[in-house]
DNA sequence: TTGTATGCGTTATCAA
DNA sequence: TTGATAACGCATACAA
């Protein structure tokens, strides 16, 4: 198969020590052998084994990465970000995607685990606390980002939820909304949890009270977005506004709305978070909560990296998100000109061949 | 560290190779031993090291995937699928970003000969055949996907490119576009040179020439798009219509559109590749050549463990893209009325705080 | 059914 | 400056 250590020792009739050193410290090695094994291995195509090294050196230059959505936009900036950083530091990175699942997180924290990577970056689905405590225990780094699972010794790096939900909240004050809705995440992540929180409490600030009928729970995928949005365009008194709490649920509260031809901004006002590349060009390009996704990848890859050179404490990074403002909010139409509205479910509009 | 065979079978009183039978061959085992070392793997925790039992094995279970850019949405879905296979399989995924470079590209296809990986998908950049070539010598089959490197003794998983290029230019020709313009990719990459191959050779059996200056040649990045896309709307006759040939460039020439305040579809019709979740609430919803992504990701990683398997002759995949209609085409403006119309650069509308 | 012994390819310690 | 040797943690061939 590959060439090994022994077999290119044995043709240049050196011990197997001085070719390693050659190559991994070559300050420690006479001048002559250093050219006579780097043209050995650039003639033979030498490459050592990573693995054999690893278990020789007790560490690997990999380290994990959990996402819940490589898909969602969001997490692949962050991805991309990190395995820059990565790269930097000559490390690899392991992707793993939890699908928002505690079943395939466990399995993927496992299989990392035994991967011996050297630390892990983290999106928690809330649940396996077990299985990050043992693997903290072991010593390896563990930064959470995006949502704290809630374990003490771990890095974080996070968004202040609530100050996005309190700028998506308040903007929507500002037009003169009061019949204001949101779609928000499952309430055991900190994302879900804050943003509601954040959000409902600018609403209370000015004497707006968020009605049951107004709030929903998704999930963060497109599905529920588009289920929750239904909901909230079936009701009697509809909202004039909305706020979505991920991209992933604005795309299918979009959907729903394209299908029920409901204008916007005319008919309701949309802000949602992260601003994904799409974000602009849709119709209307929408007004939204941005995070910091390039920093969160690099910054999180940082503080593992940090940990490698030795750093104890646990270290909390809280990152603000940015209101940019676009077109997909305007001050709300009037009860009577809303009840005039004609809502029509429009068919299917794409053709395939 | 983290507790190993070793330790635990001094615990247990029972040989090393006991306890690593009850564990990879339990039917190799006493029940009641079985039992017996079960119960203490979840009471200590144990977690075999993956390295070592890699370096005895002398194979790992990680396959490697170098994309050009885990950002751009369509390689985030392959991304995506393939995981999910390589899961199903129990094995992870190594990610790495060549970012259309082909430094990085090659840096990570040593990293992950390092790493000792069992496989790799492959989108190549066109360069660093020779690394290439050595890998697949060494043993560790390669997938190409999307593009193809040119080796022959690899599998590959490609979309008729040509076939994509002829859709999308006999609907522009249908419509009545005779003044068409094309944004390709690079022609060293086979999906920048078949789909411009394609789409000339369609308009040509209508009799229609593709103008030189209606013919621009990105990189399949976004910036270039929206570059290409200035300049052909400078030219004294813009086209009626513009075929993209990725999503990437799409964006940026709809960003040099919005800019302009050019309409779609009435000053310009608009078609490119890539089905990605934002063509459809862009405005209008885009018309494009849809590529199966999921079955890309899924078939390369099957092509791998098939491999692993022992299947020796190479396997090639030409999967079929798909023609979707949506809105941003239209039958071209007389010359006449397209001259009346106004074009003023239009500021920048995004507004942070 | 269980135990003993060996080696995977590398790096590190120690001696020369 | 170089070489001999041991060890990393596991899986397996072979012996018991």
């Amino acid at each position: 198969m590959s060439l090994t250590l022994v077999e290119l020792a044995a043709k240049l009739n050196l011990s197997t020590s001085t070719i390693s050193r050659a190559l991994s410290r070559p300050e420690m090695v006479a001048a002559s052998t250093r050219t006579l094994v780097a043209e050995a291995v650039e003639r033979y195509g030498y490459r050592p084994n990573g693995i054999a090294r690893s278990l020789r050196k007790g560490r690997t230059q990999t380290i994990g990465l959990i996402v819940s959505d490589i898909q969602n936009p969001f997490y692949a900036a962050v991805t991309r970000a990190a395995e820059r950083e990565a790269a930097r530091h000559n490390y690899s990175l392991v992707i793993s995607n939890a699908d928002e699942n505690a079943t395939n997180e466990s399995r993927a924290l496992n299989l990392l685990s035994e991967m011996q990577v050297a630390g892990i970056i983290h999106v928690s689905t809330g649940a396996n606390l077990d299985i990050l405590q043992t693997l903290s225990a072991k010593g390896i780094p563990i930064v959470d980002i995006d949502r704290a699972s809630g374990l003490a010794e771990v890095d974080t790096v996070l968004v202040d939820n609530a100050r996005g939900a309190e700028l998506a909240a308040r903007h929507l004050l500002n037009l003169g909304h009061r019949h204001i809705a949101i779609i928000t995440g499952p309430q055991h992540l900190t994302t879900g949890y804050e943003r509601l929180k954040g959000f409902r409490e600018t609403l209370a600030s000015s004497d707006v009270a968020l009605a049951d009928p107004y709030l929903k729970v998704g999930d963060f995928r497109e599905a529920s977005g588009y289920e929750a949005a239904m909901a909230l365009l079936a009701l009697r008194e509809p909202p004039t506004a909305l706020f979505v709490a991920n991209n992933e649920m604005m795309a299918g509260a979009l959907s729903a709305l394209h299908e029920l031809s409901i204008r916007v901004p005319t008919d309701i006002s949309l802000i949602s978070f992260d601003d994904v590349r799409w974000a602009k060009y849709v119709d209307p390009p929408l007004t939204i909560i941005a995070q910091p996704t390039e920093q969160i990848g690099t910054l999180a890859a940082s503080l593992l990296f940090e940990r490698f050179e030795g750093r104890l404490e646990s270290v909390h990074h809280v990152l603000e998100p940015k209101f940019i403002r676009r077109q997909s909010c305007a001050p709300p139409h009037t009860l009577v000109t809303r009840r005039k509205q004609v809502k029509m479910p429009r068919s299917q509009t794409d053709t395939e061949t």
